[in-house]
DNA sequence: CCTACCGATCGGTAGG
DNA sequence: CCTACCGATCGGTAGG
């Protein structure tokens, strides 16, 4: 808290009090700006009419591209929103579980549809997010790789994996 | 400290340094067990004379299972790293990264004798060992799914997407 | 928004 | 391995 009232130049940690009723606060204000920017990106995609594996690439690419262009957001909606507590951290994980559902209903339509080769569908769900979600920790805005290259790259790949041959 | 020092039945957190010499030892000790683990697991499959798309597999099993039998370990290995601090941190680092390399070094081979589709090797790697890794947050020793299926799940969609058609 | 301060907690040590 | 304790740090408050 110290170190967040240097940055606004303030004198002292108590100044930040005049402003914010605790450090929770902040945290849970961040987990929901993230899952604000990946809902705000994903609904466009689930309400276009188009086939499942274009659905599931497009809402691929977006919800990448949401990690890449708030990499701070993204640890806490990852891994800080661990340090909420009830009933913020409840409410916190069902929005996620919400938006992940939506991910989940995208393989289950590709699968109901034939469009994708059999596979177990929350394992398939949890294995295309966690690859995503990785990029928190390993993607760096001025590195070799640019954000949509990578996107583009992790969806083509995935993708391919789905599809019936 | 003090928690660990109860769990051991010591009275006060002070009896805990009659053994060790400090906080960071434990972190250190837990970080080279789990890498110890992973190279053990990985070695015997790097020796064999098989194909490349069958010793991705059977790496990505052995992988997995190390994950699923040190869940504990595997914080400490993926997560808990970061409160070491140097020269121990370059150190862990590099032995994680020397681990990483072994299995570019997989999908190189399988790229270089075409048994794999082109990608790019560098982000195939991040997200195979992505999608492994992300099981330390999901898996559930007592889940439906068993360690081995999840494991055969996961090498047999991996491979499936990387193979050529 | 500043100054001064509080109580709790933490890793670790002294001395036995 | 125990008792007693230290200095640093933390989130937060009182009073202006």
């Amino acid at each position: 808290m110290r170190e967040i009232a240097d940055e606004l130049d303030m004198k002292g940690g108590g100044s930040l009090y005049a402003h914010i009723k605790g450090k929770e606060d902040l945290l849970w204000g961040i987990a929901n700006e993230a899952a604000d920017a990946f809902f705000a990106a994903l609904e466009p995609i689930m309400a276009c009419d188009l086939s499942p594996d274009q659905k599931l690439y497009n809402a691929m690419v977006a919800h990448i591209l949401v990690i890449a262009q708030h990499l701070g957001a993204a640890a806490v909606y990852f891994d800080e929103w661990r340090h909420l507590t009830e009933p913020r951290r409840s409410a916190f994980l069902q929005r996620r579980d919400d938006y992940e559902r939506l991910f989940q209903a995208l393989i289950h339509d590709g699968l109901a549809k034939g469009a994708f080769a059999p596979v177990d569908e929350r394992i398939a769900t949890l294995n295309i997010l966690s690859m995503m979600n990785a990029l928190r920790h390993w993607y760096r805005p001025d590195g070799r790789l640019a954000a949509q290259d990578i996107a583009a790259s992790i969806a083509s790949m995935t993708l391919n994996g789905l599809r019936q041959r």
